[in-house]
DNA sequence: GAGCACTGC
């Protein structure tokens, strides 16, 4: 291969001298400033105005030209650094320019040696090596492959491999020196996800003992010289990207209220501007909602002057089918050479990296988003609005130049982006709780971690906290070493707290139920449809006829209006799934019918209202069915259950509101345990059901994992977290019948209040028998939960006396 | 009696 190979995209512009700092001079695009006066006046506010050229014009050499130049430099240095904005085809093109630059051969003939580029996400991980392949013309899984979780499509003749950082991270714990790869393509990397952060510092000590070995970091602009500096200033090249200019525009006041500001900027430009789809950025789920409503609204208000919209929200837990929306063409015009249509895509953050929109003209960007906060103080996680990075914002803007010249509307001044903004987003391994992070970093031998290399060193305390939890759980031991125990805990692809949980739990003789937990718990998207679907087909087959338009014009709706619950597996999404109904009704009838049916609509749904009692009826049916009193971990296994009991038949669970399609995926995540489980001989065993102890163990072995995830209630009626001592609530979509004395929870939310999620009861008793070294009394805070752990301790020392003198 | 940015192993 290599000669027949086609290329069609030219790629490099130009070489820069090796060590040269083109970050300087590129920045953020700040230059070519240019007055612009085809807007002056914006809804009756002025705008500041500035042009922002983001093409560099340079000349462009031909592509084997650059090409050797990019060889050479390969050749002659051991680290590379390429910068290159999003669309300059870096991702497939270099990948095959290194392949004809080394040597892949070994002295084992059968056998060469790979070349790996990461990614940070699956599908791009996918995608981009089935492209490759095909420009190669070879098939995918030989020459050209792939590896992700749950998918390894590469062979003993894959040269090139494209795959996740997280993946090639659990390569480097069995191949510590990575030994079967000759170069390693860190693609991404200014995303600085927490794999990335952890492989740069790996990397850097591979390279040290292994000469032969090259490392490729190819990043947007941004960040080039941070990297540069990072790796030992190595020379630094660029592609250019195909973007075409974007119009900024800033307002010239801040503005009060962003999503109302988004939403009138959202009509100015529909009004005024032409033809080209719409970009707006905002939050969340519920923002977004509401803003796809407000919108459609506004424009339906101003009738046929202006032409139809199709308002599409876009974030990651809407259903793909939904999500595919956005590739839609706008509306064509009502009536034939009336006002062109318009596509209007209002999504979160995962159209500035994960999702990429053709057709975007118009940029909104409101400048903040989401983004994680870990607190290593009360070790909690939680997610803020806050103001996004100058990077953000250059990305952001950037979508709107794809296809054609763009323009991005900044919903603050000019001042605040230049005074206000950071720099960069603050990289992932400064915002996590770092206990898996540390335990991976230990599995890979790194003992000195206040001495290892990270590119952002994380806060002392996080990463002090981090021992504490591993030292706690028995994973390090009292040096910090890694203990057996640790080394096993380290190969699951879970928390360290669920590791453990699962090590352990054949000594309690359940370890085929905490795997199905575990897989339940898991990251993956499990959901109980709401009633509203249920509600739908019983209307749909009463009145079939009529109940078409209201399909139509209602489906996207309904699925927009989260009818269907398709979000992250909790319990608590599972669990209200039971609630659906009352909260469901109430919100459709109240704050949306009137929006967006009709009259005569109103009235049909109207009929709807009893059948919602039947759909009520179903769900309670449903939460007396798996519901399990004692805690929504053991409700999460009942439906694990009773979904095998059911052959995984899809339309039982249709029936009784669960999604197949993730509990599926649970069943993927549990598979992959147990062959971990067994390459441990970690024996896979049950109690018998009809037992009294069935579920005493099942809940003993939760908490051998998630001791230090107790609250405990006290005389006062709230719960306090032990030992952090936080003020914390039950989250409403509990399954418990009564407020236990203690609960372990799988998670803590701060959103309206403190919430504990997924609760779980379980026994005083337990705590001191089975965590006795963290209910050490001697290092504990004044408390309630202290002196009735203080009974509990003489209870069980009385206990220990009276069977001794029975001896 | 509430409400989940986005990934990944």
């Amino acid at each position: 291969m290599g000669t027949e190979r086609k290329r069609k995209v030219s790629l490099f512009d130009v070489v820069d001298e090796p060590s040269a700092k083109i970050a300087k001079s590129n920045g953020l695009g700040l230059t070519g400033m240019n007055a612009n006066s085809s807007i002056n006046k914006w809804n009756g506010r002025p705008y500041s105005q500035r042009y922002y050229d983001i093409l560099e014009k340079r000349k462009t050499l031909p592509v084997w030209q650059q090409k050797e130049e990019f060889l050479q430099v390969l050749r002659a240095n051991q680290t590379l650094i390429l910068v290159g904005e999003t669309g300059s085809g870096k991702t497939t093109q270099i990948p095959q320019f290194v392949l004809d630059a080394v040597d892949i051969e070994t002295p084992d003939k059968r056998r060469k040696m790979m070349i790996a580029c990461t990614q940070p996400r699956r599908v791009a991980a996918m995608s981009v090596s089935r492209r490759v392949a095909e420009e190669m013309d070879v098939t995918i899984g030989e020459e050209v492959g792939y590896s992700i979780r749950f998918e390894d499509c590469s062979s003993a003749r894959t040269v090139l491999k494209y795959l996740t950082d997280g993946m090639l991270l659990r390569e480097a714990m069995t191949d510590p020196l990575l030994e079967r790869y000759k170069v390693i393509i860190l693609d991404e990397a200014h995303e600085r996800t927490l794999a990335t952060d952890v492989l740069f510092g790996l990397l850097k000590e591979v390279l040290k003992n292994r000469p032969d070995l090259k490392l490729v970091v190819m990043s947007a602009t941004l960040e080039a010289e941070k990297f540069q500096g990072y790796f030992n200033g190595a020379p630094l090249m660029k592609v250019p990207g195909r973007l075409h200019p974007v119009e900024i525009f800033y307002t010239q006041e801040p503005e009060r209220d962003y999503l109302e500001a988004a939403i009138r900027t959202v009509v100015q430009i529909h009004m005024c501007e032409p033809p080209g789809d719409i970009l707006v950025f905002l939050t969340g789920e519920e923002e977004i909602e509401d803003a796809c409503r407000k919108i459609t609204k506004e424009v339906g208000n101003m009738g046929d002057q202006v032409g139809p919209v199709k308002v599409v929200p876009l974030y990651s837990t809407l259903p793909p089918a939904m999500q595919q929306k956005i590739f839609e063409p706008a509306p064509p015009p009502v009536k034939e050479g009336g006002p062109p249509g318009r596509k209007i895509v209002v999504s979160t953050n995962i159209a500035e990296t994960s999702l990429t929109i053709d057709g975007i003209v118009y940029v909104i960007d409101p400048g903040f988003s989401k983004q994680k906060v870990y607190n290593p103080r009360v070790r909690v996680e939680s997610l803020l609005v806050s103001p996004i990075s100058k990077a953000s914002a250059h990305q952001r803007s950037g979508r709107a130049g794809r296809t054609q010249p763009g323009k991005c509307f900044r919903l603050y001044t000019e001042k605040s982006f230049n005074n206000d903004l950071q720099p960069q987003t603050y990289p992932e391994i400064l915002r996590s709780n770092l206990a898996n992070t540390v335990l991976t970093l230990k599995k890979l031998g790194i003992d000195d971690l206040v001495h290892f290399d990270f590119m952002d060193p994380p806060a002392p305390e996080t990463l002090m906290r981090a021992l504490e939890v591993l030292n706690y759980l028995g994973a390090l031991d009292d040096e910090g070493n890694l203990t057996k125990l640790g080394e096993i805990m380290s190969e699951f692809p879970l928390d360290p707290q669920m590791s453990k949980m699962l090590v352990v739990s054949s000594e309690f003789n359940c370890s085929n139920e905490i795997l199905s937990v575990a897989a339940m718990l898991s990251g993956t998207s499990i959901c109980f449809l709401a009633c509203f679907v249920f509600l739908l087909s019983q209307v749909l087959g009463r009145c079939p006829g009529a109940i078409s338009c209201l399909i139509s014009s209602l489906s996207e709706r309904v699925f927009a209006l989260r009818l269907v619950h398709n979000t992250r597996l909790s319990s608590a999404t599972v669990l209200s799934g039971f609630h659906a109904p009352v909260g469901m009704h109430h919100r459709i009838s109240k704050q949306v019918l009137m929006q967006i049916v009709s009259v005569s609509q109103y009235s049909l749904m109207k009929q709807m209202v009893s059948p919602c009692l039947e759909a009520q009826k179903a769900a309670d049916e449903a939460k007396a069915r798996f519901g399990h009193i004692d805690g929504d971990h053991l409700t999460l296994l009942n439906v694990y259950h009773a979904y095998k009991q059911n052959n995984e038949d899809q339309s039982w669970c249709y029936e009784n509101f669960i999604n197949h399609r993730a509990l599926k995926a649970a069943d993927n995540v549990r598979q992959q345990l147990v062959r971990i489980m067994s390459r441990f001989n970690l024996k896979l065993c049950s109690t018998d059901f009809n037992s009294r102890d069935y579920y005493v163990n099942i809940r003993k072995a939760m908490l051998a994992g998630y001791f230090m995830q107790v609250a405990h209630l006290e005389r006062t009626g709230h719960y306090l977290t032990v030992k952090d001592n936080q003020v914390v609530h039950l989250h409403p979509s509990n399954c418990l019948d009564h407020k236990p004395e203690w609960v372990i929870y799988n998670e803590y939310v701060l959103t309206s209040r403190n919430f504990i999620r997924t609760v779980t009861d379980i026994r005083g008793e337990w705590l001191v028998d089975i965590a006795p070294h963290y209910y050490d009394l001697e290092n504990f805070p004044q408390c309630e939960a202290k002196r009735v752990l203080e009974k509990l301790y003489r209870k069980k020392e009385k206990d220990r006396e009276e069977s001794r003198n029975r001896r």
